[in-house]
DNA sequence: ACTACCGGCCTTTTT
DNA sequence: GGCCGGTAGT
């Protein structure tokens, strides 16, 4: 064993805290509380590169876990830069990657067929639908999205249906679909995305020498935004580490936002506990943000108790104050924005270093409009992603049937489609045959006679070229006997010439897809005699990775997205948009215990996106839904000190009114002033402001007239909530 | 069997 | 305002 005496090299350009994070002792387990721009994926990378040249662990000792693709192949170039090794032997990739990875391996072992295929949500929403109609349950009942909730969350908890009790009769219910919908998916060789990760651990729980052999091969196990994890993954990450491997993981408290699918902030200090950690190592040195963004992101965050304690710093200026715009309505936002932006453009920026964020899709039209309108390019992220689109998932399905004829979701989905005469009333005769004689639906089909032959001749026409032509070749196969193009193309409207291109599209995945690079170091006797390898492999591929949504990534456009989906980026200037009481913070979020905090960090997560510049914006009133909604400014923005805050006021046309004077409020709403005024209620209107001696300004949602001249007025106070009150007793001030 | 229309619904999202 | 599901009509 020699030691490279470049090991300097590396650490060169580490602070003293990354450093220390870098050389922790190499037996033992570390937690990094990493703030955000802190140099995360830094620390982790360089950790691995340093394991690897003080030969601490070999290329194949070391298993990288992620939540997210493209972190993986983040650090995957990173690593490639940085390093001589190749990398083949080295585990980087998802849990639900790694998961999958195992499960093909070890698939007997498991109790898999060779050929499983893997759910995404939309494919277990169906299958959940057609368990419920199958049960006899009635939807408006029984949601199907609570079902799949508490079939997930069961998965997440580690429990199967067998294991489940319940003294009342509505969970007694939801534990019996779970144990049909487990059967369903056993008969019909499909996994769910939770399911990857509990039959892992499972294997590994009843298999001693299989967890051993993994157990003493991975001594380094590193995890990326530890705080994201479940409570699953945390105990499968306890289990494959028991042999005694140093686990590096890194993440941030501050920065958990996706409680509500399951990850368990807690799951920080269990591992504090569990792997006998002395003290967290905290990178605090900031190296993205100006020092008022900063400091407005630590004051927000404060807020919030229990948190595992780190105030990020910086050395850098601290650059401008923090605009913050309060429009009349939503259109005048966007306005706003637009306005701003192009003062943006006339001083150089690159449009790509602008993002315009928002907490919920919902919002993003109004914006959308107004930058089409103005002529500026952006790009929203977060729509449909390229193997989530309808004619993708539609193909897909035949090359799942040509795999496994008995995947009844997919037969049921391109049974007709195109339309080929195979009504309802057929699919619930094949439906009910295969009921009887406990077959799947396609063993069914095939004894049905002549209305279902052509659809059984055209699958069995796939299934004879699995193995025969190439996989480009059977995909274009599909598309060619299936009708599938021939339909689109058939269509009138130009949304459906785009599927066309789509479909197109898919069979240049299918050439540019390199099995290998998927199935990294598959066992060769396990699954090179099967000759479904190639298309296995890239359906795999299509359900985990869900393709890239980043094309057009060349030209410049401001970039559209939710701030969950802003998670990791950063940009010059960051544009936070609707931050008003009840959307961000959201009202839906304020019911639930621990809901408040989440939104903070949500907020948090936001504001350190910025490097140079921040915008925040709100509307008084905004139409969604179909509804207008009236709005108080977020209690967000208030908890940002005033000497870090600049306020912009509405310009009135033709005017020149001074910058730094107070709000103007209902001074310029062209959009509106077509419109009649609200009724009056005691001289109150519905929609303008109201001051209170005690709840502070509030906006007036409601109104009710009394018999006696009086009215009732439903009042948002933001923080303080929602009062009524009676304009006869309560002193309100019209501001 | 298929299409066209109406009514109810609505966080956040990755795998 | 837009999507999905159910129903009525061809």
């Amino acid at each position: 064993m020699f030691f490279q005496d470049d090991t300097p090299d590396l650490l060169r350009h580490l602070n003293p805290q990354q450093r220390q994070a870098v050389e922790s002792n190499p037996q033992t387990s570390a937690l990094i509380l990493a703030g955000a721009g802190s140099g995360k994926t830094r620390v982790l990378t360089t950790r691995i590169a340093w394991l690897l040249q003080n030969a601490h662990a070999g290329v194949h000792n070391i298993m990288a876990v992620t939540f997210t693709n493209k972190a993986a192949k983040e650090m995957n170039t990173r690593l490639s830069a940085m390093l001589p090794h190749n990398l083949r032997a080295m585990w980087l990739g998802t849990f639900h990657g790694i998961c999958h990875r195992l499960l093909r391996l070890h698939y007997r072992d498991a109790g898999l067929p060779q050929t499983f295929q893997i759910l995404d949500s939309s494919d277990q929403t169906s299958i959940i639908k057609r368990l419920l109609k199958q049960m006899d349950i009635d939807e408006k009942i029984l949601a199907p999205r609570v079902l799949q909730g508490f079939i997930n969350a069961q998965k997440e908890a580690g429990l199967r249906a067998g294991c489940l009790e319940a003294p009342d009769p509505y969970t007694q219910r939801l534990i019996r679909c779970y144990a049909e919908y487990e059967q369903l998916c056993n008969r019909e060789g499909v996994v769910d995305f939770a399911e990857l990760l509990l039959r892992t651990y499972e294997l590994f729980n009843t298999h001693s020498a299989l967890l051993s052999h993994y157990q003493s091969r991975f001594t380094h196990i590193l995890v990326d935004e530890f705080q994201d994890t479940n409570k699953l993954q945390y105990a499968w990450l306890k289990l494959l580490a028991g042999g005694g491997a140093a686990v590096f993981a890194v993440g941030d408290d501050d920065q958990s936002i996706y409680r509500f699918r399951g990850a368990n902030v807690g799951n920080m200090a269990q591992f504090l506990q569990d792997f006998q950690i002395k003290q967290a190592i905290k990178l605090e040195q900031n190296y993205r943000s100006v020092g008022n963004i900063l400091a407005a992101a630590n004051a927000v965050i404060q807020n919030n108790s229990d948190r595992l304690g780190k105030n990020l710093r910086t050395d850098a200026e601290l650059g401008d104050k923090i605009r913050f715009f309060s429009a009349y309505n939503d259109l005048m936002e966007a306005e706003f924005v637009v306005s701003e932006i192009k003062s943006l453009q006339r001083d150089g920026a690159d449009l790509n270093q602008i993002a315009l964020l928002y907490r919920s899709n919902a919002q993003s039209r109004v914006l959308e409009n107004a930058l089409f309108q103005a002529a500026i390019p952006y790009k929203i992220y977060g729509g449909l992603r390229f193997y989530e689109r309808q004619e993708v998932k539609h193909a897909l399905a035949y090359l799942r049937l040509a795999v496994n004829p008995d995947d009844d979701n997919a037969l049921l989905r391109v049974i007709n489609f195109p339309p080929r005469g195979i009504g309802t009333r057929t699919v619930e005769n094949i439906q009910a045959a295969a009921q009887e004689s406990g077959t799947t639906l396609f063993q069914a089909a095939c004894k049905m006679g002549k209305k279902v032959a052509p659809f059984i001749e055209l699958i069995e026409q796939l299934r004879a070229q699995v193995g025969v032509v190439s996989l480009p070749e059977l995909v274009q196969s599909v598309l060619d006997l299936s009708g599938l193009v021939a339909h689109y193309r058939a269509q009138k409207l130009i949304a459906e010439q785009e599927r066309v291109e789509n479909l197109d599209e898919l069979v240049n995945a299918a050439i540019g897809f390199r099995v290998a690079d998927v199935q990294l170091d598959m066992l060769p006797e396990n699954l090179a005699d099967n000759a479904a390898l190639p298309i296995i492999a890239f359906l795999s591929n299509a359900a985990l990775e869900s393709g890239e949504n980043q094309a057009g990534r060349g030209d410049s456009a401001v970039q559209m997205m939710t701030v969950h989906a802003a998670k990791g980026l950063e940009f010059d200037a960051v544009f936070l948009t609707g931050l008003e009481e009840g959307r961000f913070p959201s009202e839906l979020s304020l019911n639930e215990a621990g809901g408040l905090a989440e939104e903070r960090r949500l907020m948090y997560v936001a504001i350190t996106r910025a490097r140079k510049r921040l915008y925040l914006s709100m509307a008084q009133q905004r139409m969604l839904h179909g509804q207008t909604q009236f709005g108080v400014v977020s209690r967000f923005v208030d908890e940002i000190p005033e000497a870090l805050l600049h306020h912009l006021s509405p310009k009135p046309k033709n005017k020149n009114l001074n910058d730094n004077s107070h709000l103007y409020f209902n001074q310029t709403a062209p959009a509106i002033s077509r419109q009649e005024l609200p009724r009056e209620f005691d001289g109150f209107r519905v929609g303008e402001n109201v001051r209170h001696a005690k709840f502070g300004v509030g906006v007036i949602i409601d109104a009710r007239d009394k018999n006696d001249g009086s009215a009732d007025l439903t009042i948002n106070f933001g923080v303080d909530g929602v009062k009524t009150l009676n304009t006869k007793f309560a002193k309100l001030d019209k501001i």
